[in-house]
DNA sequence: TGACAATGAATGAACGTTCATTCATTGTGT
DNA sequence: ACACAATGAATGAACGTTCATTCATTGTCA
């Protein structure tokens, strides 16, 4: 019976975490049952007892899963040719990709889910502290922050609040808005955050 | 007979109310149950069914309530001296305000709802509307803001979605931080963003 | 045949919701 | 002033349902 439903390069764990972040995004953490899960995977309720210990296991493994991704997208904005386009990068990848806007409902309920799951919370921590040293020593290393007045780290905190305020903002918009239109509006926002961020300043003009 | 536990100055569905609010950022919306508010509340379960139809009925209240305390705020803010002193008002209002970090996990808790319940979706969008509405007009009349190369309308979503992503960023703080210290933290945050916004720019260094 | 992947009916705990019942308070007739 | 009828706020056991989890059974390959 060994592989039924299995498709080829997808290995049982990864088809379920597959299945689950279809299932989470849809319905929430709790609200999504394992009944839920196993029929978007097209196996049967026990087999996802063969590979997670339980429920809790599943939502840690995504955690840790999108973990990896985030990383993963880090990796490739080092690559680009200009900090702006390794900011691009970065923000984009993670509330635009997906049609069913998948990615940003999941990533809200795991902050959610972080509020009161200590071992979410540290993991959500986690990847947010070293997500953020990169993006620090990203700009640390571009020519086009020498001119701010904010340290790299500060820039940094900045640029990752405004993209956690716009992806929790994503949420709001109706299910048939397109990728394309978000990722229009998510861009719209944050550019003129970089165009602040990134240029030559006199004085502040209040006391 | 009639008040057995009901304290003076607090009727029963602002008692309830109170209830859910500690129970949901305590546990979430979906595995707070209705016992748990009953008993929070210190009265019985089928009370609260006399003055809510069901435990939807109990989210939505709560979210309306939230929008009620919210505009509270923004009329607040409309009174103080300068542009600067409104946005700490309407900005450190709902993030810091109680000690058990009850209020930024009920909003992250509301935003994940309403990426699902097209109802709360609604709602929590017209909060958004209507208080960032209330902020741009706050700028558009400020002197502060008229050398900003920005509109009034775009620098309220750049304040907004950092006063957001800030908000996001507060639930994974450890449950002991004290709320002076998560305000120091989020104020340490925003006033750089401010000090950029409202300052004199030339040329942004970048092409 | 042996080892193991896979199934899905069964289990029991927990949940939202209901409702028969209680009883302090209020209203009414004398 | 008193007795008593009416009220409806409040209770919590009980109901039907849903869910996570288990495990006896079945299918499949080497």
């Amino acid at each position: 019976m060994s592989n039924p439903q299995l498709e080829p390069g997808l290995d049982r764990p990864t088809q379920i975490l597959d299945a689950a972040l279809v299932c989470f995004a849809k319905r929430g953490f709790h609200q999504a049952s394992m009944h839920d899960i196993s029929e978007e995977a097209g196996i049967s309720v026990g087999l996802i007892y063969r590979y997670f210990e339980n429920k809790d296991a599943v939502i840690s493994a995504m955690a840790d899963q999108h973990k990896q991704k985030i990383q993963k997208v880090l990796e490739d904005a080092r690559e680009a040719p200009s900090l702006i386009e390794s900011l691009e990068i970065l923000f984009t990848a993670h509330c635009c990709e997906n049609e069913p806007r998948v990615t940003s409902a999941f990533v809200v309920d795991l902050f959610a889910e972080a509020s009161r799951n200590p071992r979410v919370a540290e993991l959500v921590r986690d990847v947010c502290e070293s997500t953020m040293n990169g993006v620090t020593d990203l700009i640390a290393r571009s020519p086009e922050a020498k001119s701010s007045h904010l340290s790299p780290r500060e820039l940094a905190e900045v640029i990752f609040a405004v993209n956690d305020g716009m992806l929790m903002r994503d949420v709001l918009l109706p299910d048939s808005t397109i990728a394309a239109d978000r990722r229009a509006r998510h861009l719209d926002v944050v550019r003129r955050v970089w165009r602040l961020l990134f240029t030559e300043t006199s004085e502040p003009s209040y006391a």
